[in-house]
DNA sequence: ACTCATTGTGAGTTAACCTCACTAATGACA
DNA sequence: TGTCATTAGTGAGGTTAACTCACAATGAGT
């Protein structure tokens, strides 16, 4: 065989800055994907815990429009949440038909440490950048985020 | 309803760059996801045709390798490929147990399409950057992908 | 009071992966 | 030179995370 499969699948010279952040984001995807693991927690199902932990306590249908999937789905993701016994569903006393999500001890306890390690590996992965880059680097991004 | 769903998941202030380069990676897919509509292919079958352009003639081992994805699973992304006229597996010549794959004259026209609009895309994703700020970005964005 | 919209869920489907088991071909070597 | 482990691709079947469509219960507007 010639080549290796291991590294990146761009060429260093020519990539665009586009190829460039994907990367980037990829490598960081994989990287959390691993911090995870011991937790027995998917990148799918911390995402959701982050969201309903940043609005708790709130209705299935919000939950759905912040993690940009179909109302229907949410009944499986929080389904399997409350399963695992991180997350309680609870009637909306304002409206009979709605349903409220909360988290619960678990979950918050779950959630700040997933938060903890996910700030801890960016942190990492970002360590070996000068203060003036970071600063750039910060800036731009979110004007990048803001224009869009 | 309170709040709409149609705009980011990530509070302005106190973002780490971890979550602003997700966040741009996040927009950049949405947008080429957009981009590939008018062609009728799923930013998965991009990929798979960049791949294969990108070795061709190739080996399905070497695309899973970069693809990284399982070998069995390749055997189905060709087959879709073939199927709607982009590839075409031939005999290796070397190994009669390997299939090789290579790109139709359709395949490499609408590869060539492809990129071209995703790179007219990306362009116009980071237009109003400043002429520094790009080439600062670019060098740390590069930086942080060799050390990883 | 009637009508229409909205909330969540049952039922069933799809896309893109996966593992396991198998066949055919290869290559090493005793 | 015959055996035997290894490798390349694929059939069969499973999983995950999404989807649509239909529906009952509830709420809101005229």
């Amino acid at each position: 065989m010639s080549q290796s499969g291991t590294k990146s699948n761009v060429q260093p010279g020519e990539a665009g800055l586009g190829e460039l952040v994907m990367e980037v984001a990829r490598g960081l995807r994989r990287r959390y994907a691993a911090t995870l693991e011991p937790w027995g927690v998917t990148p799918h199902e911390s995402r959701a815990l982050r969201v309903i932990g940043r609005h708790e306590p709130t209705r299935l249908g919000l939950v759905a429009q912040h993690l940009r999937i179909a109302p229907r789905s949410v009944t499986d993701v929080v389904d399997n949440l409350e399963q695992r016994g991180f997350v309680a569903r609870e009637p909306d006393p304002t409206d009979r038909r709605a349903t409220q999500v909360r988290l619960t001890g678990e979950g918050r306890r779950i959630l700040d440490e997933l938060d903890a390690a996910r700030r801890a590996d960016h942190e990492s992965y970002f360590a070996d950048l000068t203060e003036r880059d970071r600063t750039t680097l910060t800036r731009v991004l979110n004007s990048l985020i803001d224009d869009h």
